[in-house]
DNA sequence: ACGACTTGCAACGATAATGATGCAAGTCGG
DNA sequence: CCGACTTGCATCATTATCGTTGCAAGTCGT
């Protein structure tokens, strides 16, 4: 019996991941798509989405669970908190990116639903004390706009994540870099 | 007669400019807006809406090829071609923040239309080839990516018009200064 | 072969947005 | 005051999407 339930749990989550991916494909390209079009994509018919996710909003809402699950181990495995921070900000950024170049269009609209935005804010504010750390040790210039910085780093982990070639370890070091040392040369700033 | 008619279509075109800026207001929050909701915001009835721009879709048309041009004329007051280009690149800095704080939205979805999408091509290359003067001059390393670079700048741009308060032309420098030195010291970096 | 479960298909009702139209009321220049 | 023009309001048909349901067919473990 439990194998049953094992067997057939694992058909239907195989089922939802399946759809969940589609509709991250497609929400991405057409955030106003319906649900006909994310179905289709699944390769599964319209009613079979309605069966599993009630409502287009549960679907949304289970992408954005999903998403911040992922988000939160990428974050988790870098080791913010204890890591020089030289070596968890590049951490961060290769794992974030991983998840980010599949699931962009979710961890965009994600801080919609209350839980999946607990979560964005947590880890918001972990990224804060990294990069307060990252100033103590003077990686961070010591006068730098910490809310800004992150905004930056939120930026350009954006704008890293829209290139989906080339490998996460690689863009993580352009991203790291841009982010600590911009595309300039020393000269010819006041 | 031409009297008459400068008048008149001083008050059509007064109405269709606040449905144009309500329009944004309206779509930049919620992208899904009804038409409905969209003339709420402009003070005019729905059908009044309707008879300005023959569909929705004429209506976005409307928005991006005004938001081009009050793009196109940006660049152009900053002289990039002219101007010394770490002069140039804050001119266009300041004066596309300007823009974009009001037209954010337009602005990300303007690619659509095909008019507005050469403007937005040219405008790319334009950036692309201020860039290049950038580098020549020393201003950007000589190594730098400049596709990378641009998009950095865009990047940066977008995150900077989030800030709705504070002055353009602060933005303008603290966009320019992370675009060129970053956040981080010199230190710490291989 | 049996039973539990899932899926596709076809069809349904409900709802909301869209776009069009006719008419009365208003403004404004001449 | 007249005429051109625009707007608001009420109303209409059309369409798309949504969410639900019943039923037949299929899979998979036992």
């Amino acid at each position: 019996m439990s194998g049953t339930t094992r067997a057939l749990r694992s058909d239907a989550e195989r089922t939802v991941r399946t759809i969940l991916e589609a509709a991250e494909r497609v929400l991405s390209r057409n955030p106003a798509a319906s649900m006909e079009q994310i179905a289709e994509a699944a390769g599964v018919a319209r009613t079979t989405v309605h069966r599993r996710f009630a409502s287009r909003e549960a679907l949304v809402e289970a992408m954005a669970r999903w998403a911040t699950q992922q988000f939160a181990e990428a974050v988790d495995a870098a080791c913010p908190e204890n890591a020089p921070p030289l070596v968890a900000l590049y951490q961060v950024t290769a794992n974030v990116l991983r998840v980010k170049i599949d699931w962009g269009f979710t961890m965009r609209v994600m801080d919609a639903d209350p839980e999946a935005g607990k979560v964005y804010a947590d880890i918001a504010e972990r990224c804060e004390r990294l990069l307060i750390r990252a100033r103590d040790a003077g990686v961070l210039r010591a006068d730098a706009d910490l809310d800004w910085s992150r905004r930056v780093f939120y930026a350009l982990l954006h704008e890293a994540a829209a290139c989906r070639d080339g490998d996460p370890d690689a863009l993580a070091t352009q991203v790291v870099d841009t982010l600590l040392r911009g595309v300039g040369t020393s000269r010819g700033l006041s």
